[in-house]
Order: C-alpha cells, then structure tokens, then sequence
DNA sequence: AGTATGATGTGCT
DNA sequence: GCACATCATACTC
C-alpha cells in the first residue's frame, strides 16, 4: 500500500534567495521531503531562523572548521549538528560557497508518510511530531550521516515547493539564544499549529505579506 | 499555562 | 569546566 504523492517540484539551486533573512523566510510555505526505501515522508515548512553572516550566535563565526563546514557550501547544502548531545538540528547553507551563514528548519506540518514518522517517535501526537528542530529531524529520519548533503537534487532528501504561497509570514526574535536575542530573525507561518516556541512569542509577530 | 531540571555529546561559538 | 540553535518529564498556578 502506496500513498498518492503531492505534486512537489524540486526546488533548484538558482530559486533560493542568496540572501540569509530572505531566504530564511522564502522558505515558510515550502516542503522538505524525504525519500525513503520505505516511502516517502513530507512536510510543509512552518518555522526557520536566519543565522545571517556577523551573527555572533552563527555556528560559523568562529571561521570554518571540520564541523561547521557545511555553512560554507554553495547555497542550499544541509548543514547538520547535534546539540545538547541528543538532538539533530537541520540546517541549510545560505549566501555564496564560502560565506558561512545558514537558515535553522524548526518546524513542519507533517503531510506525508505520517505511519513512518509515528513510527520514529511512538505515542506522540501529530501535533508534536516535528514541532521543534530536534523533533523535526527524529520525524523526518535525519542524522549526521546527513552533513553536507545537496537539498536541490529532488532524490533522497530535498526541499520542494507547491504552487501555493503562504498567504503571511510571521516575523519574531529567534528562541534558544543568551545573546543576539532581539534581532528578528525568526519567521513562521501565522495560525499555524505546527509552530514550536513559547506562546507569547505568536502574540507580538510583525505579519507581512 | 508557565517554570525547572536532568540527560547527553561536542567544542570552546 | 562550561556553554550550548533541545526535549521530555515533573511540578506549580
């Protein structure tokens, strides 16, 4: 037994934004898609944060380094971390090869593969499943293994989009940080379910068109 | 609804 | 040693 697939379309390279904060919010309303052997496990991109080039809470400030060197590909490139020593944090490269800045994926509405992704985290509810970046990537089967790797190929994982824009995009200070904490950077899609964070961070956003 | 805490790995952000 | 781009659980209001 097969789903129906949604007609996702492979974003390429030259359709992301090159700049940091656009791109981050380009990307509210687009999909991360993971093929598997198994099947195919999908969702709608409901939450980002921009880690633009000179923020000193980037993971590439410091310069590059074995780990962080990912955020220095060509644009669109998954950049991949653990933290707190147990969950996986997705990333995607932004700006030109060797800039170093990057956008955070925090949330999906899950819309495909939902048995494969329950199955992944037992007894939590839809609404949980990849409602915050740690819990994003245990949903969509995401690890180190997945360093560096293109997300413009439309094979294995990669990003898509529907012809379908976000009708707003939310616009809040981005969460987790002890520094840099009121720059907004962090960009969701407004009445959202599926948004991770503090409820009263959904109280103050500035909501643009 | 909000707040506190422990788990756990990595690099000194 | 300590600070993390976190999560789940336990506890309070």
């Amino acid at each position: 037994m097969r789903n129906e697939l949604l007609p996702i379309r492979p974003l390429q390279r030259d359709d992301l934004p090159v700049d940091t904060i656009e791109l981050a919010r380009f990307m509210i309303g687009k999909y991360l898609v993971h093929d598997l052997p198994e099947g195919r496990v999908s969702g709608r991109i409901v939450e980002t944060e921009a880690y633009p080039v000179g923020d000193s809470t980037s993971h590439a400030f410091i310069g590059r380094r074995p780990h962080n060197g990912s955020m220095f590909l060509a644009p669109g490139h998954a950049y991949v971390r653990l933290t707190y020593g147990l969950s996986y944090m997705l990333n995607m490269s932004a700006e030109a090869q060797e800039t170093g800045a990057g956008i955070l994926f925090r949330a999906i509405e899950p819309l495909e593969g939902l048995p494969l992704m329950e199955a992944r985290r037992p007894g939590v509810p839809l609404r949980d499943l990849a409602r915050g970046p740690g819990r994003l990537t245990m949903a969509l089967g995401i690890g180190a293994a997945f360093d560096g790797r293109d997300l413009c190929t439309g094979r294995g994982l990669w990003i898509g989009v529907i012809e379908r824009e976000a009708a707003s995009i939310g616009v809040t200070t981005r969460i987790g940080l002890s520094r840099e904490m009121d720059r907004p950077l962090r960009f969701f899609e407004p009445g959202s379910a599926f948004v991770s964070g503090p409820r009263k961070l959904l109280l103050m956003p500035h909501s643009r068109a």
